[in-house]
RNA sequence: GGGCGAUUAGCUCAGGGGGAGAGCGCUCCCCUCACAAGGGAGAGGUCGGAGGUUCAAAUCCUCCAUCGCCCA
């Protein structure tokens, strides 16, 4: 019989089995099986610029578990794997790269550049895959797909291309949110804002006819600049005779209106408010509306511009210090007031964003929006926890258009040109040379890319073949169920469900599984800059890839978030090693081993007992995959593998194990190994490698090559067996009661005592029947059991269920500790049954409650009645 | 300002109308022939607060408090 080494070593056994699975070609999906049922996932494609952190590695095991679980349900399984070029974050790592030899993208220019970019891909992209093959990730590598690869791009085109021709595309000059360190546009949702405390600076603007003053309240003086009106609420008393009427700009000396609008609210400030159409959303569109002009007085890069005259080329904040001095001096600052308000950053690199008036590409959403919406109402996709539809809902029913162009150089280069001669905009699906108007060939091309969520966004389909009609797409379209995090929810699944539902005609994934933000054990987020990270791959090194997968599945409660620490995982880690240890039991004692039915007739207690724990664990553990609840199926497991098979089944097979009976001994081992198959089966999806480990080693004949292909346990009715359970309860409360004696007296649990139980009924002829168990679990010599006893001198009494259990000590009896267990067990009995005696003279209770609650309080009321006779007469006898 | 979530043992969290649970930590005992990365036994909670519904509330409803997140 092969024996396993003492100590289970996770890095042989990892490496050697993740080989052999890709080896035998487990991981890959076959287009052309119609045999079995499908189930598809697409994984959230990673950053090439990435490493595995801990985010990953759980958004990646949850869906290892599904894939793996599907797949030995006998599932034809594509785990479509891949990797995102993530424009904004990719460009900026490789401009810090050259920045380190003195270099700027601009002195390379573009195509030297994106050489330069795609070198870097090439040689660092895949360092993130690697990590999830050490993961055990099951994805079908021979599919892997990137998001500019070419088949990608083309999808990318087809689809910006017929928006396009749809009108859903259109370009056009807006204030967009402007990033002037990223050097680009950024959508709204990639702004994030943060309440920041600035201030509120109150200035006097003179009115042109020296009849006085208007004073204007605003957090960013330095835009008074490109000020081209202020308004005022028209049915405000204060201001109503100024509208009309113009004032004069500060500094600048240009003459500007007052304007009337309904938009200003006049609690705020002092209720005039500066107009800046350039450089703010809201004066954009009041500005539109009253036909203001636009004046911009800022570069790109947030320095100001010759609109700002002397202030030219100054910082955005400098010149907003050296305005407000300015006005100060001029005595045109009425006064300054601490302000609380959210000021909104590039979520890249953290720049304070500047709204910005420039010609951008945008998607109109709302007629992508509506069907996918109603996908969800009517549970076309269904999204879990299902709170988060609610959260879905709203941002679909307020969805702005989407500004799709970035000013940078690492993407999918928008292919629209521009004729110098006509003028005329071509967007082509193919490259072009020539104007498609006027067929000139003095045509440009766009200088921008888009979005890289504009391309994620159709990574469902895109990765299949689109546009091509596949048979991938044919099969695995659409995908089954999509395991993300909430932060991307609206980035990422709202956007594959317009563009799935627009281009497919049907939803991208029937299933949305969101899952929890992982933290570090305070419940801070981990960030490099907080130093509280905890490196996946520095736990897989140190405590085994499994022991972290299984952290992570047992931690994934629905709807919240997981406070990870490295004990943690180390608590987990033994948890793997008992395991191992358990196994290694099994394999020490199957000598003379033969695979054998088991026969339902031969079974003890025990046997009964565990084989129906079993059955509950399969139960539960298939159910919760199903509701995507991975703790309860890690849990579920846990608990029975330790507190079930190891406490106490284990030590109950040494009997038969290491005893004469051969047919007995054939049973258990039978039994043992036949446990073993169904665990590690249940365990395969969560930990992959130690199950793999032990399944080859287990001496059964298998339907299949590997684990990772074989059945996944079902329930098997027939072995649920209440009364083995209930019977085997009673048992086991009569060991601890035993073993509490001894602790109590401090006797060695291996010290044999004598035990004298008065019982009867059933409880009584388990005693009989199973004074072996007790005998094996408990370490007592003689056990006899009589209806009536003499109570023996110097002796311990315990009471469970209408059993009392005596063991006398003679001299090592403690009287006093004794006594005072006892009472304290007697006030507990005494405080229940005041409990249930309330409840039981309740008329209400007795006539309203369903009539088999009723019945069990008073069964309740029985027992516990019994067990208080059964204390005080115990208790009386010691006072003796 | 709108919305969502959380509040249960020292810590981390399950549970979700009818006898308060787990893991870790803590205390005591034990290197017993699978496992000291282990075994045995314990201590520890008026389930955030106040109302309400109900025969019955940790659980359902309302309000409040504190913390967190999303959106404006």
């Amino acid at each position: 019989m092969k024996q396993l080494p003492k100590v289970y070593n996770p890095k042989e056994v990892e490496g050697k089995w993740y080989q052999f699975w890709q080896d035998k070609g487990f991981f890959h999906a076959d287009e052309n099986d119609d045999s079995r049922p499908t189930y598809s996932i697409v994984i959230p494609p990673p950053n090439v610029t990435g490493s595995l952190h801990m985010g990953h590695a759980l958004n990646s095991t949850l869906q290892d578990i599904l894939c793996r679980w599907k797949r030995m349900e006998g599932y034809n399984v594509l785990w479509m794997p891949g990797t995102d070029h993530a424009g904004i974050a990719t460009q900026t790592v490789v401009e810090r790269e050259l920045a380190k030899e003195g270099k700027s993208r601009w002195e390379l220019g573009r195509e030297e550049f994106l050489k330069k970019v795609w070198e870097w891909k090439e040689k660092y992209g895949n360092y993130i895959v690697e990590q999830l093959k050490r993961l055990g990730c099951s994805c079908d590598w021979d599919r892997i797909r990137f998001t500019m690869d070419e088949g990608f791009s083309r999808a990318v085109r087809e689809v910006f291309v017929s928006l396009y021709e749809e009108g859903l595309i259109y370009k056009g000059e807006y204030i967009v949110n402007w990033c002037p360190r990223c050097h680009t546009a950024l959508s709204d949702l990639e702004v994030e804002y943060k309440e920041e405390q600035g201030s509120l600076w109150y200035i006097k603007y003179p009115l042109a006819d020296g009849s006085g003053f208007i004073t204007v309240a605003t957090t960013r003086p330095e835009t008074m600049l490109g000020d081209t009106a202020v308004a005022v609420n028209p049915n405000d008393e204060r201001y109503k005779d100024f509208v009309g009427k113009k004032v004069v700009l500060p500094i600048v000396g240009r003459e500007i209106p007052v304007i009337g609008d309904e938009y200003v609210d006049p609690e705020f400030g002092t209720g005039a408010l500066k107009i800046t159409p350039a450089h703010d959303p809201y004066d954009f569109e009041i500005g539109k509306k009253h036909g203001l002009d636009l004046v911009c007085v800022m570069n790109p890069d947030g320095t100001m511009n010759e609109n700002a005259g002397k202030f030219k080329g100054l910082d955005r904040y400098e010149a907003r210090k050296r305005i407000v001095e300015e006005l100060k001096s001029l005595g045109l600052l009425e006064k300054v007031e601490p302000y609380t308000h959210s000021v909104g950053h590039c979520y890249r690199c953290d720049t304070v964003i500047e709204p910005y008036v420039s010609t951008q590409w945008f998607v109109k959403t709302k007629p992508l929006a509506e069907p996918a919406v109603e996908a969800v109402e009517k549970g076309r996709t269904r999204i879990i926890p299902e709170r988060w539809t609610k959260v879905y809902f709203e941002w679909m029913r307020n969805i702005r258009d989407w500004c799709i162009s970035r000013q940078i150089w690492w993407g999918h280069r928008i292919p629209a040109w521009y004729c110098q001669d006509c003028g005329e905009i071509s967007v082509s699906r193919e490259d072009i040379t020539r104007c498609l108007k006027c067929g000139s060939e003095n045509i440009k091309q766009d200088e921008d890319v888009l979005d890289t969520w504009f391309s994620s966004a159709l990574w469902p389909f895109g990765t299949m073949g689109w546009p091509e009609k596949t048979r991938l797409l044919e099969k695995f379209y659409p995908t089954s169920c999509l395991v993300t995090g909430f932060d991307i929810l609206f980035f990422w699944v709202a956007r594959m469900m317009m563009m799935g539902l627009k281009f497919m005609g049907d939803v991208p994934f029937y299933d949305v599984y969101i899952h929890a933000l992982v933290r570090d054990e305070k419940g801070q987020k981990m960030s490099k800059t907080r130093g509280n990270v905890i490196d996946p791959v520095e736990m897989m090194e140190e405590y085994g890839t499994d022991a972290l997968r299984f952290t992570l599945a047992i931690l994934a409660a629905q709807g919240r978030d997981i406070r990870l620490s490295e004990k943690k995982i180390e608590a987990y880690r033994n948890f793997v090693n008992k395991i191992w240890n358990a196994a290694r039991f099994v394999f020490m004692n199957l000598d003379g081993f033969e695979e054998a039915e088991i026969e339902p007739e031969r079974l003890t207690l025990a046997d009964r007992w565990i084989l129906s724990r079993l059955n509950r664990t399969v139960e539960a553990a298939g159910k919760a995959l199903e509701e995507y609840e991975f703790d309860k199926y890690a849990s579920s497991i846990y608990n029975f593998t330790w507190h079930e098979l190891c406490d106490w089944y284990i030590e109950l097979a040494k009997e038969a194990l290491y005893g004469d009976d051969k047919e007995r001994k054939a049973l258990v081992q039978n039994i043992l190994v036949h446990i073993f198959d169904v665990l590690m089966r249940l365990l395969h999806p969560v930990m992959p490698f130690i199950t793999e480990e032990i399944w080859q080693a287990l001496p059964i004949s298998r339907e299949a090559d590997s684990i990772m292909v074989a059945r996944f346990p079902k329930q098997n009715e027939g072995w649920f067996d209440d009364e083995a359970e209930r019977d085997m309860g009673f048992i086991m409360d009569v060991t601890a009661a035993i073993r509490n004696v001894k602790a109590d007296m401090g006797i060695p649990l291996t010290k044999r005592v004598d035990v004298i139980a008065e019982a009867k009924g059933r409880e009584k002829e388990l005693i009989e029947g199973y004074g072996n168990y007790i005998r094996a679990l408990a370490f007592t010599d003689s056990i006899s059991v009589k209806e009536e006893v003499e109570r023996p001198s110097k002796s311990a009494v315990r009471v469970v269920g209408d059993t009392s259990i005596y063991i006398p000590l003679g001299d090592v009896i403690d009287f006093e500790k004794e006594k005072a267990r006892l009472s304290r067990e007697l006030s507990k009995v005494e405080k229940e049954l005041e409990r249930v005696n309330k409840k039981l003279s309740n008329r209400n209770f007795l006539e309203k409650a369903p009539p088999e609650v009723v019945e069990k309080e008073k069964a309740i009321k029985a027992e516990l009645e019994e067990k208080r006779q059964r204390l005080i007469e115990a208790l009386r006898s010691i006072e003796e």
